[in-house]
DNA sequence: GAGTTTGAAACT
DNA sequence: CAGTTTCAAACTC
């Protein structure tokens, strides 16, 4: 009654690792025996695939092969290099906190950032999978690609360190969400008892917010298992070294025109963003191929192999994400995650699931996606900063319109991520290919949410994940760290670039963008030049107006950097814990003469000039372009847009018929300063404006209305 | 580009 | 809070 197939599969799901080779196995001999379709090899993975439909193609993918093939696993030439000197300098930089940080915790959670983003990346490249022109079975057939839990083939260390423990992977099955719903006949699923939703929930519960990863693990007889994932921290010492060492294999055989045979099969599997990457590069081709057609089979084989991907899926969203640069000075800001619970289409069971998604990069995806420039401010109290996600969940319920999913897409949550995977790059294809590859893929995670929404039918390019982000509720009360420096002018992430983390932190400023007497960057963006402070004192510029270094910063030893953003945060938040006001907008305009803008500025500490006279640069106040105030403690200001205890608004200050005097000469040479610095600010406000109404991020911090 | 000046930030 | 030191930007040559 069972189709070879199907035995196959029970085969596998019923061996241990302790048994004997699948391949080994009667089941599988007598399986090969019957079938004319030659296995590359018996992975279970291609095993968890039973679609009874699929094609040999399955089978027969070289995909499986470069599963098998090592050739670039050597890696010499990235060892264990990485995490160890990333640890030494995230040592290095608990130096600068003299707060009560536990360096402990601090190293390990960010190990956990980096080991999240493998697993994020998988997901991606799972979508990047279903994109691809060689057809879906085939992706769908080879698990092992984006199978982070998968227990003998993992690529994630966290899920490495499964192996420790086999007995808990023999004989089960990994639930995930989709996977229980869309149970149909056809597929898997029929084997694979849905274990209750609520029994789910508090197992995902689980994992949401323990420190430690976990997997969910669906036995055979239908029951939830939580495991945890061991030793994490040691998973991921060495991961940074493989991403690099496979990006490094990407890009050689990149090199070598060679794509579809790329990706990473292997237990030491690099990210799969990396592999995004590459096929970003041919996402438009890619994502031509993709029909109706190829989605009807995605509904018809996806079963098992994708409900594998799943429990890893969500788990691994429900980490925090920060991409290690490769620069390390990263291209992608990231504060932290919002939890994202979005509703399953009427279509489905009505369950409520989870995702993390960061906010921070949501919003860096659909800058870059406007393919503009990103602020780098992270805005202080701005009105218009982005909250900094503190676990608050983010109801992307609120933000999409729940379109109905037509009937029929019973495997709409994930048949949408794929084919919302496949959208996002085609959008991404658009975009220049010097994107930051964690961006792109981070792009999916949104758009996924709302295209689910809208439904396959109506699914469109629109970058979504703007919308999304945008209508992110923001706190005045809390800020974040943003990308400092247009995506198209930081290094890119492409495989090109992805390797030189190393080189990044030891190469010197002469290397870098060639240092100009201004520092601030052809867009405006300032730029430090620190060497000793690391970026972390408020000395620093782009620290201190709460926005990363960016690559064209010539600062040395930088910890101010997406890698280090908990460095950064702690840091910041032993600031402000000193002085609360540390981080506040310098600059702040009287509201009640908010229509004279420029003049009525001020600024908010005051300075302390005492030789310059407050004509240099050297005052705070004339850099802001601000008149004294009476808050100041300059000694003989002169300060050309306004003397302290001397504030004047314009329309109060002369006429044309009171200048008889030399003060009201002064006073009129003083009006016209600030007049033309009104004009200036105007032009400068408007531009703000537009820029921001282009990027959807904060207005720079500087000016702003006071309380 | 090197050296100096300056004032904010950090420290004591 | 005041004095001192450190720091990086601004400035000068």
């Amino acid at each position: 009654m069972d189709s070879p197939e199907i035995r196959k599969i029970k085969a596998n799901t019923t061996s241990s690792s302790d048994s004997p080779p699948v391949q080994d196995s009667p089941v599988f001999s007598y399986i090969n025996n019957l079938s004319p379709i030659q296995p590359v090899k018996a992975s279970h993975l291609a095993q968890g695939f039973p679609g009874l439909n699929s094609p040999p193609l399955v089978f027969t993918s070289p995909r499986i092969n470069s599963h098998r093939d090592t050739s670039f696993l050597k890696r010499p030439q990235y060892q264990p290099l990485s995490s160890a000197e990333k640890r030494k300098t995230q040592d290095e930089a608990k130096k600068f906190l003299d707060g009560p940080v536990d360096p402990k915790i601090t190293q390990l959670h960010m190990r956990l950032i980096t080991d999240s983003q493998d697993c994020e990346t998988k997901i991606r490249v799972e979508s990047q999978q279903c994109s691809s022109s060689e057809g879906v079975d085939e992706y769908l057939a080879d698990p092992s690609e984006v199978d982070c839990v998968d227990s003998t083939q993992s690529a994630s260390p966290c899920l490495k360190q499964s192996n420790n423990v086999p007995e808990t992977f023999t004989g089960s099955k990994e639930t995930t969400l989709y996977d229980n719903k869309h149970n149909t006949g056809t597929d898997l699923g029929t084997e694979a008892k849905a274990p209750s939703e609520q029994a789910k929930e508090d197992l995902e519960g689980k994992q949401t917010f323990d420190a430690k990863p976990v997997k969910i693990i669906e036995q055979s007889d239908g029951e939830l298992q939580y495991d945890e994932c061991p030793n994490i921290e040691s998973g991921l010492s060495v991961n940074n070294a493989y991403k690099r060492e496979y990006r490094q294999h990407l890009h050689d055989q990149d090199r070598g025109g060679k794509h579809e045979d790329d990706c990473d099969h292997t237990p030491q599997s690099p990210p799969g963003r990396l592999q995004i990457v590459q096929v970003y590069e041919n996402s438009a081709e890619n994502v031509g191929a993709i029909s109706k057609g190829m989605i009807g089979n995605m509904i018809l084989h996806a079963p098992k192999a994708r409900s594998e991907q799943g429990g890893m899926h969500r788990r691994c969203l429900q980490f925090e994400e920060a991409p290690p640069c490769a620069t390390g000075k990263r291209d992608c800001s990231l504060s932290s995650i919002q939890e994202v619970n979005y509703s399953e289409p009427p279509s489905g069971t009505g369950e409520s699931k989870l995702v993390k998604l960061s906010y921070a990069d949501l919003k860096a995806t659909s800058k870059r996606q406007m393919g503009t420039p990103l602020p780098p401010r992270f805005g202080g109290n701005s009105p218009s900063t982005v909250p900094k996600p503190s676990g608050i969940g983010l109801h992307l319920n609120s933000i999409v319109n729940a379109a109905p999913l037509v009937r029929g897409t019973t495997r709409s949550i994930k048949l949408a991520d794929h084919y919302i995977g496949v959208q996002v790059m085609k959008s991404a294809s658009v975009m220049s290919s010097h994107l930051p590859d964690n961006v792109r893929c981070r792009s999916i995670s949104l758009n996924m949410v709302e295209k689910d929404s809208a439904g396959p039918e109506d699914r469109d390019e629109s970058e979504t994940s703007i919308a999304a982000s945008s209508a992110v509720p923001q706190s005045p009360h809390t800020v974040v760290f943003e990308r400092h420096v247009p995506t198209h002018e930081k290094r890119g992430f492409d495989a090109e670039n992805v390797d030189d983390y190393e080189e990044c932190k030891q190469s010197s400023p002469k290397k870098k963008r060639k240092k100009t007497s201004s520092t601030k960057d052809s867009d405006g963006t300032k730029r430090c030049n620190c060497k000793k402070t690391k970026c972390l004192k408020l000395y620093c510029d782009c620290f201190a107006a709460g926005v990363y270094c960016a690559e064209s910063c010539a600062c040395q030893g930088c910890f101010n950097i997406t890698d280090y953003e908990d460095t950064v945060l702690e840091t910041r938040q032993h600031i402000e814990s000193r002085n609360p006001l540390a981080f506040a907008p310098k600059i702040v305009q009287h509201e009640e003469e908010i229509q004279f803008t420029p003049s009525s500025a001020r600024h908010k500490r005051g300075c302390n000039c005492k030789k310059s006279m407050c004509l240099k640069k050297y005052c705070e106040c004339y850099q802001a372009n601000v008149g004294c105030s009476s808050g100041c403690r300059c000694d003989g200001c002169k300060n050309v847009y306004g003397r302290k205890g001397e504030y004047i608004p314009i329309e109060h200050g002369v006429g044309k018929d009171n200048v008889s005097d030399k003060a009201g000469k002064e006073r009129i040479e003083s009006t016209f300063d600030e007049k033309l610095e009104m004009v200036a600010t105007k032009k400068d406000i408007l531009s703000t404006e537009l820029y921001d109404s282009h990027n959807l991020t904060p207005l720079a911090p500087s000016f702003q209305c006071s309380e």
